[in-house]
DNA sequence: TTCACAATACCCTAATCAGGGGATTAGACC
DNA sequence: GGTCTAATCCCCTGATTAGGGTATTGTGAA
């Protein structure tokens, strides 16, 4: 059985010659190409894709936004993203909109159905920048400021962060009530906060828990 | 310049394979080769290699903490995790630590050379479970289920989130104290929980702030 | 037109937390 | 031996929060 496949692209020329490509392999079979996803709602419904190519920047609703939409209707279609933008932000954004795969458009040519194969077999397939950039993205967030906080802080932060009260802190650490509330005046110290959501807040956002 | 490489892997014939095939390649200096990272502090020290290649499952120390310890260290260090784990828990835990890429050991013999010459030119190379497994996780924290929060509901939340207290909050929504406590009240019960703490802690955690 | 529900607001009581004190003990460091 | 710090504990007061009500208004669906 054929792979369905729909074509997001509002460039003309790019449009075409990616229709070509894809009718040369067999396996694909190309049920519409537009210039614009602002109704993609439809498009969808009716052709019901096995896969989307889908580029960023178009009239109106863009890539992201429409796989987005894409993803929450039918979270089982693959969306491959074919763009020029190599940037964090977009290439973070699109796969956390849902995106399968991301391919630069100067790969297209090249690598399309190879990519095309590895997200059909579970794979994600991405460009060398693309995967360094979204490795990078969770190193980053992995990474431990201490603020100088003891290890029996920490101890408190992480039981607080979980929901406990005082009293359920203490005993989790098998200490009294008050000495939990002294490590807890220390932890607003050191993280320079005043109330438990914000020190868990941060605790949560800057990695320490 | 060739690239100067440290080894680390339990298993002597396995190693051995591998230190066989680094030393066809040329363009790469393989200056060690450990059964155990229980010293790998002094090993980078003594060698200051450009890239190491990091089993995981080893006697003492697991190549997710040498990775973790190197990165901190030198982080400029590349790191090559090469494992036959290819279950999320390793895998992501190995990226946070810090790996520059991660190579299933079924693919040694025909991708070692082309990862390694992925991740000298800046890439991130992964084999294609993995990358699935990678977006998936940034998937997953992004993923909204709402719990049935109200638009109004998720402004608190957000508020609250910031550390404000139900004063704050009033002032930042523009409402009274009082009509704080009744979304307070109603977001506690879509998302099961009872107190502040708890509520930020899983608004974060699940990606709804 | 009901019915449901979101958004707003008010009241009450018991429990909990914030912020300010002070104090002891055991280790580490010089 | 003196100093420092982590970890433990205690007390007090005022502010805040939790959990239980009730009630009005507007909107949109049945």
């Amino acid at each position: 059985m054929s792979t369905k496949v729909l074509l997001y692209e509002d460039n003309d020329l790019l449009k075409e010659s990616i229709v070509s490509l894809v009718k040369l392999n067999e396996d694909m079979e190309l049920l519409g190409a537009f210039g614009h996803a602002n109704d993609v709602e439809e498009d969808v419904k009716a052709h019901m894709p096995d896969l989307i190519l889908m580029d960023i920047e178009m009239p109106g609703r863009s890539g992201i936004e429409a796989t987005k939409i894409v993803k929450q209707l039918y979270p089982s279609t693959l969306i491959l993203i074919l763009t020029v933008f190599d940037d964090s932000e977009n290439i973070l954004n699109a796969i956390k909109a849902g995106a399968s795969g991301y391919l630069l458009k100067k790969f297209i040519s090249t690598r399309l159905f190879s990519a095309v194969e590895e997200l059909l077999e579970g794979g994600a397939p991405m460009s060398p920048t693309v995967a360094k950039l979204v490795i990078q993205s969770m190193q980053r967030t992995s990474q431990v400021v201490n603020y100088g906080l003891t290890e029996r802080e920490k101890d408190v932060l992480l039981s607080l962060s979980k929901g406990n009260s005082f009293k359920l802190i203490a005993a989790d650490c098998k200490i009294s009530i008050d000495t939990v509330r002294t490590h807890i005046k220390h932890i607003y110290e050191k993280l320079q906060v005043h109330c438990q959501t914000e020190a868990v807040s941060k605790a949560i956002n800057e990695g320490l828990v």
